[in-house]
DNA sequence: GTAAAACCTGACATTGACGTCAGGGGCAAG
DNA sequence: CTTGCCCCTGACGTCAATGTCAGGTTTTAC
């Protein structure tokens, strides 16, 4: 598939997919004529980074860990460690999140009345 | 107290409580040299604000949403949509991030074999 | 073969919550 | 009264993911 079928499947804009690329995180095979192509493994893959920056890992981050879930990968202590620190820092942010959940259901509900 | 003071009970730095205030989050009173003066109740409001911000709140939803907070104030219907709208934001982003703990914890699992 | 649609690279613009620096005052202690 | 520290405003810098525009090439459809 080309860049425009691989946005309409992810609704990741062409620039985003061609930052993903350049960041390391997306690969491409290219045309004669220089044209991105894509396997249809891509759409998963695209979903995949896109939940992953939503949840606030930055690309570097993302490109650090994302090997190891496609590919079988360099399973190194450091890689670990890595993964247990963006762990512990996503738990963080669902506490936090569920803090501020219930500031504001505590406030709709108070307008329910 | 001063704005030294506050950095040092919130870990805000000056500039962000500047910035705060400038955005209309905060208030201050000023000594007749002109420096911001706080009220003790400043240091909750400061966590407050963080707290909501580390949600991904924009300082633009807060300022909407904060005075409802502490004063006792103004319940349009409008602000009360603007809340359910903030809170259902707020809860997908729950759930997406624990799609991305799930998928983290996985990982973690498979390198701790 | 030609027009239209899709794509390319490269570069500058944007947004939000700050950092940081410059240049200048306020304020308590000695 | 001056020294040293804290504070002020204003303005420009930053960072990350993405928008956007320009100018040119490739692919598709007829």
């Amino acid at each position: 598939m080309r860049i425009g079928d691989l946005t309409a499947a992810t609704g990741a804009s062409a620039r985003s997919l061609r930052y993903y690329e350049e960041q390391g995180l997306l690969a491409s095979e290219r045309s004669p004529g220089g044209q991105r192509h894509y396997p249809d493994s891509a759409v998963a893959r695209v979903t995949l980074i896109r939940t992953l920056l939503a949840a606030g890992l930055s690309s570097g981050t993302i490109h650090d860990v994302l090997p190891c879930i496609s590919e079988e990968a360099i399973r190194t202590p450091w890689l670990a460690e890595r993964l247990r620190t963006e762990l512990a820092r996503v738990e963080d942010q669902i506490s936090s999140l569920h803090r501020t959940r219930d500031i504001l259901a505590g406030l709709v509900e108070q307008y329910a009345v």
